[in-house]
DNA sequence: CTAGGGTTAG
């Protein structure tokens, strides 16, 4: 009766002063430590009944057993086995079936499979937990063939058969076979049982019939949160954000209360949404009902933040966070490096090194993805070299990621060195690689790489082809890539979609035929991005068309009034054609619009320090050192005869002062800087944070020869590897 | 004695 109330401490008293105890005395109180949690006191309870000598009987063994289940203990499960097998109770479908489940909790699959070989009288319910043992552990090939067996022998399959098995169809991701399953289901009428509803819902939602799902949902029961929860989460990751929101209010109208999976999946969608404000609902409400503690509620609270570009609320919650776990750490890492803050979030992966909270394959995959942004080889090479010790090593989305990093480094041999070696390469081993070479314009390897993709199971998806496209443009491949255009779309069944269309529109337009990438332009199903018109404006600037580019720069001020770098390239145009009223009214609108120059900032890695230079900017302590080396380089590409292209300058100035301004471009300082600290010979690593400019190209192609060293600058486009006077851009960018 | 759902990622 204690017991039954929960008041344990009182029926342990009892136990305690009983002068006679009997089994059943001991059972009934190991269920009830077991059922409150307290699982230690319940074995010592089992110690003890055994030490007294009382005969253990199948009660005994299916309730110790069913107590180990919920810990997982599994050293002790070999105990009681033991124990099992000395009284001879093995063969005991009853004591049996509650080994095999014990087993199947700590995955000892073959262990249970013994058990269950050994039971005399198989009946259903035994069958059933080795379906679901199978099922559990990832064999369910052996489950559906014991399944079938069943209904050879003549067992019919009952609620819970029937879930083992959709389970096993789940895990061969056999849609056809859950399809017959469910069959047998309408026929046995176990249609409206929660469990095998659940176990459809999970099947059709995880193959992509969510369609199919929404059926079976609606024929089952509603009072329950866990198919309600199911259809949430798997609507949020299937990008249908606005039903699982939808779903949630259906549910709060239908009295269901949600419980912490539900928030969790709902708070997913708000943040892929940036929802902000139906998330900070939930906040209110999840703290309302005390399970704002649960981590995976608060992990996906502050998701929400991060996506909602509320980093430092995200961070608050963070620190406030009662229970922090690696998927917490993780969130932030990513939260930062999504915002553009590589630094923070290196910062938080040290900082997760140090309170020793273990690293998964995200945490290294997001620390790789925050170098690369900022361009930081030093500490990419040092992730790296940390991800070689743990068994993160092999891992695809690690390699992928180390992959992009050396890529968007500038060191594109290495990232070629760890495709290399990947044991296991997906689509995304590929898309990156071959990006990577086309943003260092290496067009041929991209292709190459390409074509040697096919010969794999990757099937080319649309990223693929972005890849492959912007290669043959950054190249001015121009057949091949009007070629790969047609194939993508006849042999590979991918649509084109926007990116491809700047692809070709800047390929056709650097190649000269600017009428072509205006037909393509009208051809475009949907309407063309500002990137498209970026594009045909740029090719228009190479080609001096003043009146397309005209037009061109009109589109993209339509849509982005205060883009700085239309206005120059559009003054550029006007200044080659030698319309010099045009141009002063471009100046003069831009003043009246009043853009605000986005200020050109670049920054160099030198052992392990990331230094940063903004245009014009004095700061930097090698400052003298920065300026003699300025003057210098400018004295020497003089003599080689350069001549400064001041057209990047818009302000109402003397030349000669336009000329100064050149020389103080963010790239230049961190040019000179690099050429007075770095390493003599080695290559000089620049990342700018917008496009590079006619003037600084032209002057880092000639220092590059007086020099004689390799300088790599990342623009905000892609690299351009200077080596003795060329440019592997080949001047277009 | 046998059964269901959640957070981070390129």
């Amino acid at each position: 009766m204690y017991v039954k109330a929960g008041m344990l401490v009182d029926a342990a008293n009892l136990f305690d002063e009983m002068s006679e105890r009997n089994v059943i005395s001991f059972v009934t109180l190991i269920q009830g430590f077991s059922d409150y949690g307290r699982f230690v006191d319940a074995v010592e309870l089992f110690s003890g009944l055994h030490r007294e000598g009382h005969e253990l009987n199948q009660f005994v063994f299916t309730t110790i057993l069913k107590l180990l289940v919920r810990t997982g203990w599994a050293e002790l499960v070999w105990t009681v086995h033991a124990c099992i097998h000395k009284l001879a109770h093995g063969s005991s479908a009853f004591v049996g079936t509650a080994l095999i489940d014990a087993y199947s909790v700590c995955g000892y699959v073959n262990v249970a499979r013994d058990v269950f070989d050994e039971v005399v009288c198989k009946d259903m319910v035994a069958c059933t937990g080795m379906v679901a043992c199978y099922a559990e552990n990832g064999c369910s090939e052996e489950a559906l063939e014991l399944f079938s067996q069943m209904r050879v022998i003549g067992f019919r399959p009952n609620n819970y058969t029937f879930t083992g098995a959709l389970k096993a169809c789940a895990g061969l991701e056999a849609l056809n076979g859950g399809k017959s399953v469910h069959g047998c289901v309408i026929k046995s009428c176990y249609e409206g049982d929660l469990y095998v509803g659940t176990a459809l819902l999970d099947l059709y939602t995880k193959f992509g019939d969510i369609e199919e799902a929404r059926q079976v949902f609606q024929e089952m029961p509603k009072n329950d949160v866990v198919p309600w929860s199911l259809m949430v989460s798997r609507y949020a990751q299937s990008d249908r954000c606005e039903e699982a929101l939808d779903l949630f209010c259906q549910m709060r109208q239908a009295f269901v209360v949600p419980n912490q999976f539900t928030y969790a999946s709902t708070l997913q969608a708000c943040a892929t949404m940036e929802h902000l404000d139906f998330g900070m609902q939930i906040h209110c409400h999840v703290t309302k009902v005390g399970i704002d503690s649960d981590v995976y509620v608060s992990n996906a609270l502050m998701g929400v933040y991060a996506k909602c570009g509320k980093i430092d609320d995200s961070m608050d919650l963070f620190v406030e966070s009662p229970n922090r776990n690696d998927v917490s750490w993780n969130t932030m890492i990513v939260g930062y490096a999504q915002l553009g803050d590589g630094e923070k979030a290196l910062m938080l992966f040290s900082g997760m090194i140090r309170c020793q909270v273990e690293a998964t394959e995200v945490t290294y995959s997001s620390a790789l993805h925050a170098s690369s942004g900022l361009a930081a080889l030093e500490s990419g090479v040092q992730i790296h070299s940390v991800t070689v010790k743990t068994i993160y090593d092999k891992d695809t989305v690690v390699g992928n990621s180390l992959i992009d990093m050396y890529a968007k480094c500038g060191n594109i041999k290495d990232a070629r060195l760890v495709f290399d070696k990947l044991k296991q390469r997906d689509e995304v081993s590929w898309n990156t690689i071959i990006s990577g070479y086309s943003m260092h314009g290496l067009a041929l390897e991209a292709l190459k790489v390409f074509e040697m993709m096919q010969e794999t199971n990757c099937k080319p998806n649309k990223l693929t082809f972005v890849g492959v496209l912007s290669a043959c443009s950054n190249a001015g491949l121009l057949d091949q890539g009007q070629a790969y255009f047609d194939s993508m779309v006849q042999d590979y069944d991918v649509e084109p979609c926007i990116e491809h269309y700047t692809c070709m529109v800047w390929l056709l337009g650097r190649s000269g035929h600017l009428d072509k990438a205006v037909k393509l332009i009208n051809e475009i199903p949907f309407e063309p991005s500002i990137m498209v018109w970026r594009a045909l404006l740029g090719a228009c600037v190479i080609h001096n068309d003043v009146e397309l580019g005209r037009t061109a720069a009109n589109h993209v001020l339509e849509m982005d009034p205060q883009d700085e770098a239309t206005h120059v390239l559009l003054s550029n145009i006007y200044a080659t054609a030698k319309r010099w009223d045009n141009v002063a009214y471009v100046r003069k609108n831009m003043k009246r619009k009043g853009v605000k120059k986005e200020p050109g900032l670049s920054w160099i890695e030198n052992q392990g320090t990331v230094h940063y230079f903004a245009v014009g900017d004095t700061s930097h302590p090698d400052m003298k050192l920065i300026n003699g080396m300025l003057e210098w380089l400018k004295l020497r590409t003089l003599k080689l005869g350069h001549v400064p292209n001041c057209n990047a300058i818009l302000l109402d100035v003397a030349e000669d002062e336009k000329e100064r301004l050149l020389w103080v471009h963010s790239e230049r300082l961190a040019l000179a800087f690099g050429l007075v600290r770095a390493p003599s010979r080695s290559p000089i690593r620049i990342i700018k944070n917008l496009r590079i400019c006619m003037d600084c190209h032209a002057t880092v192609k000639l220092i590059s020869k007086i020099v004689q060293r390799d300088i790599i600058v990342r623009d905000l486009n892609r690299f351009h590897h200077f080596q003795d006077g060329v440019c592997s851009c080949g001047d277009y960018w």
